[in-house]
DNA sequence: CGGTATCCATTTCGATACTG
DNA sequence: CAGTATCGAAATGGATACCG
Protein backbone atom coordinates (compact mmCIF):
# COMPACT_ATOMS: atom_id res chain seq x y z
CA UNK A 1 0.00 0.00 0.00
CA UNK A 2 3.27 2.12 0.50
CA UNK A 3 1.67 3.52 4.03
CA UNK A 4 0.40 6.73 4.11
CA UNK A 5 2.31 9.77 6.24
CA UNK A 6 -0.35 9.23 8.31
CA UNK A 7 -1.12 6.15 10.51
CA UNK A 8 -4.19 4.40 11.21
CA UNK A 9 -2.71 2.69 14.45
CA UNK A 10 -2.01 5.78 15.75
CA UNK A 11 -4.87 7.75 14.89
CA UNK A 12 -7.68 5.13 16.11
CA UNK A 13 -6.15 5.00 19.24
CA UNK A 14 -5.84 8.58 19.17
CA UNK A 15 -10.01 8.84 18.39
CA UNK A 16 -10.72 6.69 21.13
CA UNK A 17 -11.86 6.70 25.21
CA UNK A 18 -9.77 3.24 25.21
CA UNK A 19 -6.94 3.59 23.03
CA UNK A 20 -4.67 1.14 22.14
CA UNK A 21 -0.62 0.80 23.65
CA UNK A 22 0.92 1.50 20.40
CA UNK A 23 4.45 1.44 21.83
CA UNK A 24 6.02 0.27 18.58
CA UNK A 25 4.79 -1.10 14.91
CA UNK A 26 6.57 -0.77 11.91
CA UNK A 27 3.91 -1.47 9.25
CA UNK A 28 0.30 -0.63 10.30
CA UNK A 29 -1.38 -3.46 10.98
CA UNK A 30 -5.04 -1.90 11.15
CA UNK A 31 -3.66 -0.89 7.32
CA UNK A 32 -2.74 -4.46 6.72
CA UNK A 33 -6.20 -5.88 7.60
CA UNK A 34 -8.13 -3.50 5.30
CA UNK A 35 -5.97 -4.48 2.67
CA UNK A 36 -6.53 -8.24 3.18
CA UNK A 37 -10.22 -7.97 3.69
CA UNK A 38 -11.08 -4.73 1.19
CA UNK A 39 -11.39 -7.26 -2.28
CA UNK A 40 -14.61 -8.82 -3.84
CA UNK A 41 -15.04 -11.76 -1.93
CA UNK A 42 -12.49 -12.25 1.18
CA UNK A 43 -15.25 -10.97 3.65
CA UNK A 44 -18.07 -13.35 2.34
CA UNK A 45 -15.72 -16.06 2.18
CA UNK A 46 -14.65 -15.09 5.79
CA UNK A 47 -18.29 -15.16 6.72
CA UNK A 48 -19.23 -18.60 5.13
CA UNK A 49 -16.48 -20.73 6.34
CA UNK A 50 -17.75 -19.22 9.79
CA UNK A 51 -20.35 -21.56 9.66
CA UNK A 52 -18.81 -24.48 8.76
CA UNK A 53 -16.01 -25.89 6.63
CA UNK A 54 -16.18 -26.11 2.58
CA UNK A 55 -14.79 -27.95 -0.17
CA UNK A 56 -13.64 -26.11 -2.95
CA UNK A 57 -16.00 -26.61 -5.09
CA UNK A 58 -18.61 -26.45 -2.44
CA UNK A 59 -17.70 -22.39 -1.69
CA UNK A 60 -17.90 -21.76 -5.57
CA UNK A 61 -20.96 -23.06 -5.47
CA UNK A 62 -22.39 -21.25 -2.36
CA UNK A 63 -21.24 -18.23 -3.37
CA UNK A 64 -22.75 -17.05 -6.98
CA UNK A 65 -21.09 -15.32 -9.48
CA UNK A 66 -16.98 -16.15 -8.44
CA UNK A 67 -14.30 -17.16 -10.40
CA UNK A 68 -12.75 -20.60 -9.86
CA UNK A 69 -9.49 -17.60 -10.38
CA UNK A 70 -10.46 -15.64 -7.89
CA UNK A 71 -12.01 -17.97 -5.02
CA UNK A 72 -8.32 -19.70 -5.57
CA UNK A 73 -6.50 -16.22 -5.23
CA UNK A 74 -9.50 -15.15 -2.22
CA UNK A 75 -8.71 -18.71 -0.21
CA UNK A 76 -4.54 -18.12 -0.61
CA UNK A 77 -4.75 -14.57 0.41
CA UNK A 78 -6.88 -15.58 3.64
CA UNK A 79 -4.68 -18.70 4.00
CA UNK A 80 -1.25 -16.79 3.94
CA UNK A 81 -2.65 -15.04 6.43
CA UNK A 82 -3.69 -17.20 8.66
CA UNK A 83 -7.06 -16.74 8.82
CA UNK A 84 -7.83 -20.12 6.91
CA UNK A 85 -6.85 -23.45 6.96
CA UNK A 86 -6.49 -25.41 3.86
CA UNK A 87 -6.61 -29.36 4.18
CA UNK A 88 -5.56 -31.38 1.71
CA UNK A 89 -6.86 -35.25 1.42
CA UNK A 90 -4.76 -37.16 -0.40
CA UNK A 91 -7.51 -39.45 -2.36
CA UNK A 92 -8.39 -39.68 -5.38
CA UNK A 93 -10.08 -37.89 -6.34
CA UNK A 94 -8.80 -35.21 -4.21
CA UNK A 95 -10.50 -33.46 -1.45
CA UNK A 96 -9.58 -30.21 -0.25
CA UNK A 97 -11.17 -28.61 2.99
CA UNK A 98 -11.33 -24.96 4.36
CA UNK A 99 -11.95 -23.94 7.43
CA UNK A 100 -11.24 -20.91 9.81
CA UNK A 101 -8.15 -21.11 12.31
CA UNK A 102 -8.55 -19.53 15.25
CA UNK A 103 -7.31 -16.49 14.55
CA UNK A 104 -9.86 -16.49 11.75
CA UNK A 105 -12.93 -17.28 14.06
CA UNK A 106 -12.04 -14.47 16.15
CA UNK A 107 -12.42 -12.04 13.73
CA UNK A 108 -16.01 -12.84 12.75
CA UNK A 109 -16.83 -10.65 16.23
CA UNK A 110 -15.32 -7.48 14.83
CA UNK A 111 -16.80 -8.35 11.63
CA UNK A 112 -20.15 -8.80 12.77
CA UNK A 113 -19.76 -5.24 14.66
CA UNK A 114 -19.55 -3.47 11.20
CA UNK A 115 -22.17 -5.33 9.66
CA UNK A 116 -24.57 -4.98 12.72
CA UNK A 117 -23.84 -1.22 12.18
CA UNK A 118 -24.71 -1.32 8.84
CA UNK A 119 -27.83 -3.10 9.28
CA UNK A 120 -29.00 -0.96 12.18
CA UNK A 121 -28.23 2.37 10.44
CA UNK A 122 -29.44 1.25 6.84
CA UNK A 123 -32.87 3.67 7.14
CA UNK A 124 -30.25 7.05 7.86
CA UNK A 125 -27.99 5.53 5.07
CA UNK A 126 -30.41 4.59 2.47
CA UNK A 127 -32.41 8.21 3.08
CA UNK A 128 -28.56 9.93 3.23
CA UNK A 129 -27.84 8.70 -0.29
CA UNK A 130 -28.51 11.40 -2.79
CA UNK A 131 -26.25 12.33 -5.54
CA UNK A 132 -24.78 14.95 -3.23
CA UNK A 133 -24.34 17.46 -7.09
CA UNK A 134 -21.05 16.49 -9.21
CA UNK A 135 -18.64 13.69 -9.37
CA UNK A 136 -15.63 14.30 -9.67
CA UNK A 137 -14.62 13.60 -13.21
CA UNK A 138 -15.31 9.83 -14.71
CA UNK A 139 -18.64 7.40 -13.14
CA UNK A 140 -20.07 7.00 -9.93
CA UNK A 141 -18.41 4.70 -7.59
CA UNK B 1 -20.92 -4.82 -7.40
CA UNK B 2 -23.64 -7.01 -8.73
CA UNK B 3 -24.64 -8.91 -5.65
CA UNK B 4 -23.52 -12.30 -5.15
CA UNK B 5 -26.57 -15.44 -4.19
CA UNK B 6 -25.18 -15.47 -1.41
CA UNK B 7 -26.25 -12.60 1.07
CA UNK B 8 -23.47 -11.35 3.39
CA UNK B 9 -26.49 -10.12 5.90
CA UNK B 10 -28.31 -13.25 6.02
CA UNK B 11 -25.02 -15.23 6.67
CA UNK B 12 -23.87 -12.77 9.56
CA UNK B 13 -27.28 -13.10 10.54
CA UNK B 14 -27.22 -17.07 11.20
CA UNK B 15 -23.60 -16.85 12.43
CA UNK B 16 -23.82 -15.19 15.31
CA UNK B 17 -25.52 -15.46 18.71
CA UNK B 18 -27.46 -12.13 18.59
CA UNK B 19 -28.75 -12.80 14.61
CA UNK B 20 -30.61 -9.74 13.47
CA UNK B 21 -33.68 -9.16 12.21
CA UNK B 22 -33.72 -9.12 8.69
CA UNK B 23 -36.99 -8.85 7.43
CA UNK B 24 -36.62 -7.69 4.56
CA UNK B 25 -33.59 -6.32 2.22
CA UNK B 26 -32.90 -5.25 -1.45
CA UNK B 27 -29.19 -4.03 -1.81
CA UNK B 28 -27.61 -5.95 1.36
CA UNK B 29 -26.40 -2.99 3.47
CA UNK B 30 -23.21 -4.99 4.83
CA UNK B 31 -22.34 -5.08 1.20
CA UNK B 32 -23.20 -1.76 0.55
CA UNK B 33 -20.90 -0.59 3.61
CA UNK B 34 -18.00 -2.55 2.47
CA UNK B 35 -18.08 -0.93 -0.90
CA UNK B 36 -18.06 2.24 0.27
CA UNK B 37 -15.12 1.80 2.60
CA UNK B 38 -13.06 -0.85 0.48
CA UNK B 39 -10.92 1.92 -1.11
CA UNK B 40 -7.77 3.29 -0.61
CA UNK B 41 -8.44 6.36 1.66
CA UNK B 42 -12.20 6.49 3.10
CA UNK B 43 -11.14 4.85 6.77
CA UNK B 44 -8.22 7.22 6.78
CA UNK B 45 -10.27 10.09 6.00
CA UNK B 46 -13.12 8.85 8.44
CA UNK B 47 -10.43 8.70 11.68
CA UNK B 48 -8.94 11.21 10.51
CA UNK B 49 -11.90 13.83 10.62
CA UNK B 50 -13.14 12.13 13.84
CA UNK B 51 -10.31 13.75 15.35
CA UNK B 52 -11.38 17.04 14.55
CA UNK B 53 -12.63 19.00 11.28
CA UNK B 54 -10.79 19.51 8.64
CA UNK B 55 -10.01 22.15 5.69
CA UNK B 56 -9.11 20.99 2.54
CA UNK B 57 -5.88 21.28 2.37
CA UNK B 58 -5.32 20.63 5.95
CA UNK B 59 -6.73 17.25 5.48
CA UNK B 60 -4.44 16.85 2.07
CA UNK B 61 -1.28 17.56 4.00
CA UNK B 62 -2.78 15.48 6.58
CA UNK B 63 -2.64 12.40 4.39
CA UNK B 64 0.47 12.36 3.19
CA UNK B 65 0.83 10.72 -0.34
CA UNK B 66 -2.98 11.18 -1.55
CA UNK B 67 -3.61 13.38 -4.76
CA UNK B 68 -6.36 16.17 -4.42
CA UNK B 69 -8.29 14.27 -7.09
CA UNK B 70 -8.38 11.18 -4.96
CA UNK B 71 -9.13 13.05 -1.61
CA UNK B 72 -12.00 14.89 -3.52
CA UNK B 73 -13.51 11.80 -3.97
CA UNK B 74 -13.15 10.28 -1.01
CA UNK B 75 -15.08 13.00 0.55
CA UNK B 76 -18.01 12.61 -2.13
CA UNK B 77 -18.21 9.41 -1.62
CA UNK B 78 -18.22 9.84 2.18
CA UNK B 79 -20.60 12.83 2.22
CA UNK B 80 -23.20 11.13 -0.17
CA UNK B 81 -23.16 8.10 1.85
CA UNK B 82 -24.28 11.00 4.71
CA UNK B 83 -21.30 10.49 6.85
CA UNK B 84 -19.26 13.32 6.29
CA UNK B 85 -20.40 17.03 5.94
CA UNK B 86 -18.79 19.33 3.85
CA UNK B 87 -19.85 22.78 5.11
CA UNK B 88 -19.20 25.96 2.31
CA UNK B 89 -17.93 29.62 3.89
CA UNK B 90 -18.75 32.02 0.96
CA UNK B 91 -15.35 33.56 1.86
CA UNK B 92 -12.50 34.90 -0.13
CA UNK B 93 -10.35 32.71 -0.87
CA UNK B 94 -13.07 30.53 -0.40
CA UNK B 95 -12.81 27.88 2.81
CA UNK B 96 -14.74 24.46 3.18
CA UNK B 97 -14.94 22.72 6.70
CA UNK B 98 -15.40 18.93 6.41
CA UNK B 99 -16.70 17.16 9.47
CA UNK B 100 -18.46 13.93 10.61
CA UNK B 101 -22.28 13.66 10.83
CA UNK B 102 -23.75 12.45 13.46
CA UNK B 103 -23.71 8.99 11.55
CA UNK B 104 -20.32 9.14 10.99
CA UNK B 105 -19.29 9.44 14.26
CA UNK B 106 -21.12 6.44 15.17
CA UNK B 107 -19.37 4.45 12.57
CA UNK B 108 -16.34 4.80 14.82
CA UNK B 109 -17.09 2.34 17.32
CA UNK B 110 -17.17 -0.61 14.82
CA UNK B 111 -14.31 0.41 13.21
CA UNK B 112 -12.23 0.48 15.94
CA UNK B 113 -13.69 -3.17 16.66
CA UNK B 114 -11.24 -4.10 13.74
CA UNK B 115 -8.33 -1.66 14.64
CA UNK B 116 -8.43 -2.80 17.87
CA UNK B 117 -8.61 -6.70 16.69
CA UNK B 118 -5.73 -5.92 14.32
CA UNK B 119 -3.68 -4.71 16.76
CA UNK B 120 -4.38 -7.38 19.66
CA UNK B 121 -3.39 -9.87 17.00
CA UNK B 122 -0.64 -8.46 15.25
CA UNK B 123 1.75 -11.03 16.75
CA UNK B 124 -0.40 -13.86 15.26
CA UNK B 125 -0.94 -11.98 12.17
CA UNK B 126 3.20 -11.45 11.69
CA UNK B 127 3.92 -15.16 12.95
CA UNK B 128 1.44 -16.28 10.05
CA UNK B 129 2.52 -14.08 7.51
CA UNK B 130 4.10 -17.07 4.95
CA UNK B 131 4.47 -17.35 1.36
CA UNK B 132 2.01 -20.34 1.95
CA UNK B 133 3.69 -21.51 -1.87
CA UNK B 134 2.55 -19.91 -4.88
CA UNK B 135 0.06 -17.56 -5.90
CA UNK B 136 -2.25 -18.01 -8.61
CA UNK B 137 -0.85 -16.65 -11.51
CA UNK B 138 -0.22 -13.14 -11.67
CA UNK B 139 1.13 -11.03 -9.40
CA UNK B 140 0.70 -10.99 -5.41
CA UNK B 141 -1.67 -9.30 -4.20
C1' DC C 1 -11.96 -32.50 -8.02
C1' DG C 2 -9.15 -28.71 -7.55
C1' DG C 3 -6.77 -26.20 -9.44
C1' DT C 4 -3.26 -23.22 -13.18
C1' DA C 5 -2.33 -20.35 -17.49
C1' DT C 6 -3.66 -16.86 -20.58
C1' DC C 7 -5.93 -13.19 -22.17
C1' DC C 8 -8.99 -9.32 -21.77
C1' DA C 9 -12.33 -5.70 -19.60
C1' DT C 10 -13.12 -2.69 -15.99
C1' DT C 11 -11.96 0.01 -12.17
C1' DT C 12 -8.98 2.59 -9.47
C1' DC C 13 -5.34 5.52 -8.70
C1' DG C 14 -1.98 9.17 -9.50
C1' DA C 15 0.56 13.08 -11.98
C1' DT C 16 0.03 17.07 -14.20
C1' DA C 17 -2.09 21.12 -15.75
C1' DC C 18 -5.52 24.49 -15.26
C1' DT C 19 -9.54 27.50 -13.03
C1' DG C 20 -12.95 30.60 -10.19
C1' DC D 1 -7.99 27.80 -1.38
C1' DA D 2 -10.46 24.32 -3.27
C1' DG D 3 -11.22 22.29 -6.57
C1' DT D 4 -11.90 20.24 -12.10
C1' DA D 5 -10.07 18.11 -16.59
C1' DT D 6 -7.39 14.91 -18.89
C1' DC D 7 -4.36 11.27 -19.47
C1' DG D 8 -1.95 7.12 -18.62
C1' DA D 9 -0.42 3.35 -15.42
C1' DA D 10 -1.57 -0.21 -12.46
C1' DA D 11 -4.40 -3.11 -9.85
C1' DT D 12 -8.38 -5.92 -9.90
C1' DG D 13 -11.67 -9.03 -11.60
C1' DG D 14 -13.71 -12.31 -15.10
C1' DA D 15 -13.97 -15.90 -19.16
C1' DT D 16 -12.04 -19.54 -21.14
C1' DA D 17 -9.13 -23.38 -21.82
C1' DC D 18 -6.34 -26.79 -20.07
C1' DC D 19 -4.01 -30.20 -16.52
C1' DG D 20 -2.69 -33.82 -12.71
Amino acid sequence: MSVPNTDVRSLVAAALPTPVPADEYDGCPVTGLLRLLSDKWSMLVLVLLGRQPYRFNELHRAIGGISQRMLTRTLRGLESAGLVLREVHPTVPPSVEYRLTPLGRSLLGPLSGLADWAVRHEPELAAARRPVTAATSSGPR
